[in-house]
DNA sequence: GTCTATAGTCTGATAGAC
DNA sequence: GTCTATCAGACTATAGAC
């Protein structure tokens, strides 16, 4: 279907105002795909909704995403390129184990900040759909062996415990950006959002004990 | 097969023979509704998948469970009640933070041995008629208070650090015990199911750092 | 608007507990 | 031999993808 991607960048009006309209309802429709997708799940959020919150007829949906799956997949797909700019975009300088730490505070403030988790929370037919995306899926590998060569470091400088299988750490720091804590605690209200950020990090990698 | 409750011993014969058949019949419902909602989660398991499976008539469901809510309700009471028997069974002569631990492994094997997570994996449906039920929120209450307790009693004790809140710490192991760490290792095949316990009891209470 | 999936209901037939 | 629970499955109603 129509590229999701950089809606970004303006150079010199290439694009007539019908293009970036376009361009801009796709937006739209990402983030309150996302926001919906973040809130009740896959199941339970319908077509009908989206449209109406985007505030478009539905049949314009189909213009922009040609079934429900591949609008999930959008927005996973947007998601996951956002995490790999994020992965960029850490200096080089800090520790391996610092820089495992940060992303993972970037990806705790991206789910506050009302985004999906990382993973199709529950449902089986996104996952299953994510797998057949040959986009999605090659971008997640490239990710998961950038994030694989941190923890390897992270271990080698003797900051992540070598009696940890890579496969279990590699897992464990997928699920730690899914947590449901942070949700729970959210909807409590009882931390500040830092607060949150700051549990969930240093329980991750410091453990409970002190 | 296992007995769902207990069917076990025959006293004198109190129950007629069909009385038995019903109670065996409800246990096999229980527990094939158990594996789909692991499995394929709330949304996706329909009446006629479960009465298929179960292998009576659709019919005969509806004299059991008065709606799918109700069934997905009573199957997570079902967990929630041997949770609370695990937890009493626990040895009170263990250090808090020891009981912990022992409960987490014991749930994590439950999850390995075909369980359902405690948390409605993913569906605003099942969470929702979940709050709705008494009996649950009830006897939820009264499971948080007790791992409460031992919490608060493992701090006092310095064995989990008191910068944490007694919130995160509660929501925290709710989160843990319904790890999805634990499917992907148990899929990808790379653990045994006994390191698979190990590595993500000690992540939780040791932490990542050696 | 069309079409499929599925929750939930109802019925007549039948096996087997009593 | 009676009676009742269960069966198979048709049926209704509704939601929701497209």
């Amino acid at each position: 279907m129509h590229s999701a991607q950089e809606s970004a960048s303006r150079p010199p009006a290439r694009k007539s105002f019908r293009a970036t309209q376009f361009e801009a309802r796709e937006g739209a429709i990402l983030d309150v795909t996302n926001q919906l997708l973040a809130v009740r799940g896959y199941e339970l959020m319908s077509m009908d909704d989206i449209a109406a919150e985007v505030g478009i007829a539905k049949g314009s949906l189909y213009k922009h995403f040609a079934s429900k799956d591949a609008l999930a997949v959008a927005v996973m797909l947007r998601l996951l390129r956002r995490t790999s700019e994020a992965l960029d975009a850490l200096p080089d300088a800090l520790p391996a184990v610092a820089q495992l730490r940060a992303l993972l505070e970037w990806v705790l403030r991206e789910r506050l900040a009302g985004g999906v988790p990382h993973l199709p929370s529950t449902s089986a037919a996104v996952r299953e759909a994510l797998t057949r995306s040959r986009d999605y899926v090659d971008l997640l590998i490239a990710v998961s062996e950038r994030i694989g060569t941190l923890i390897h470091r992270a271990q080698a400088d003797g900051a992540i415990d070598s009696h940890y299988r890579e496969e279990f750490l590699l897992y464990h720091f997928y699920a730690r950006s899914c947590d449901p804590t942070l949700d729970f605690l959210r909807e409590s209200g009882a931390l500040s959002e830092e607060d949150i950020v700051e549990q969930m990090t240093s329980a991750t990698f410091e453990g409970l004990a002190p």
